[in-house]
DNA sequence: CGTCGAATTGATGTCATTCAACTACAGTGG
DNA sequence: CCACTGTAGTTGAATGACATCAATTCGACG
């Protein structure tokens, strides 16, 4: 099933290895190739997906054909449309891929199965969304409050790996900056650096 | 208790009347009143509050000692310094009282609880938290992309109750811009209204 | 070596901020 | 009842940050 599902069912969600065994049928594992979409505004997509291995991006598409990135999944992440997933909504967001990639693809059976199998899965869970949350909390903070260079030192803080990863134009997307204005701040940054 | 929280009880999280009726013990009526400070950002302060009646603010201030408000919380709203409560850490959020309000504190021991009480409570609460981590995903992706002028419309549109109950500097505040950009925004906007 | 997208750079434009002045108004104390 | 004070809101002028547009360079890949 993939060491990073695996250890995610384990260390995240708390469950035994008895436990975990039972529920092969309940995900699917997809192998998809960059470029690849998973899931595209406007669609019904009911999925989460658990990376295991690779890059997705989720990303919205403006009525002016600009393209904002609301986060990367890279591995142990969990993406999927909540809208779709609870609500039965038409996705707000497009999911795609950004590496070649492991993905496992599960819907809310699993979710309702983890809570019979496992005692303790929903309250882990609940502490998980409750972190996330408290992520995109500051995130809104940042937002509000930073300049793009504050934003992008942040993101250098919390994302190291994903920067390394990733084209600049678009962690540009992701906080919210023109590739442009990116290119500059970097040079600052660099001059500053180079000074000292 | 409130009225307001005992259909929260019963309609989000899905308790029984006799249910409810056992938890008396798991929550606290306080009556506060407009500059009361509830949670000041820096302490830890690991309570929820539910607002009965009346509004309250959850907010940072920066370094630079410029205020940011990250929502307003009228009635039925629940909030909390995450960090404190779950992770025991120093409050990011200050939480301050903007009109004279009936609040129920309760902490991380009446949720265990009505997990005990209530089958349903842990998947309805769960439902809960995807849909406002919903909503901030949207919050996000308008800081991203969208003028001060459209953030204020869809204000308008998702709080126009909110809209009326608070001075305007504190709206520009939410949307992360100068209360004298909001002004010239509404004066754009009436300008507009008035030729139609 | 040629091609194409990514990144850089410069020139210019635009939107929002900042600072300062002024108005409106509510609350306070004489 | 009226002056005094402080806060909110508006307006104007100057500034600043980031966006946009266009040109060029860089770098990966066939």
């Amino acid at each position: 099933m993939g060491e990073n599902f695996y250890h995610y069912f384990k260390n995240e969600w708390g469950l035994s290895e008895s436990d975990i065994n039972s529920l092969a049928g309940y995900f699917r594992k997809l192998e998809v190739d960059k470029g690849d979409v998973i899931v595209r505004k406007g669609n019904n997509q009911p999925y989460f997906y658990f990376v295991e291995k690779g890059m997705l991006r989720v990303h919205s598409t403006s009525e002016d054909g600009k393209d904002h990135i609301l986060h990367f999944a890279p591995e142990n992440w969990i993406v999927g449309d909540r809208g779709s997933i609870y609500f039965n909504e038409a996705a707000f967001f497009s999911i795609d891929v950004i590496e070649d990639s492991v993905i496992m693809r599960f819907d809310m059976a699993l979710m309702d199965q983890l809570s019979v199998v496992c005692q303790n899965f929903r309250q882990n869970n609940d502490r998980l969304l409750h972190n996330h949350i408290r992520h995109l909390n500051r995130r809104i903070n940042l937002l509000q409050e930073a300049s793009a260079r504050t934003r992008y030192l942040n993101f250098i803080e919390l994302y190291p790996d994903v920067l390394l990863r990733v084209p600049q134009w678009m962690v540009a997307s992701y906080l919210g900056i023109a590739p442009e204005s990116l290119s500059r701040v970097r040079r600052e940054l660099a001059k500053e650096n180079f000074r000292s």
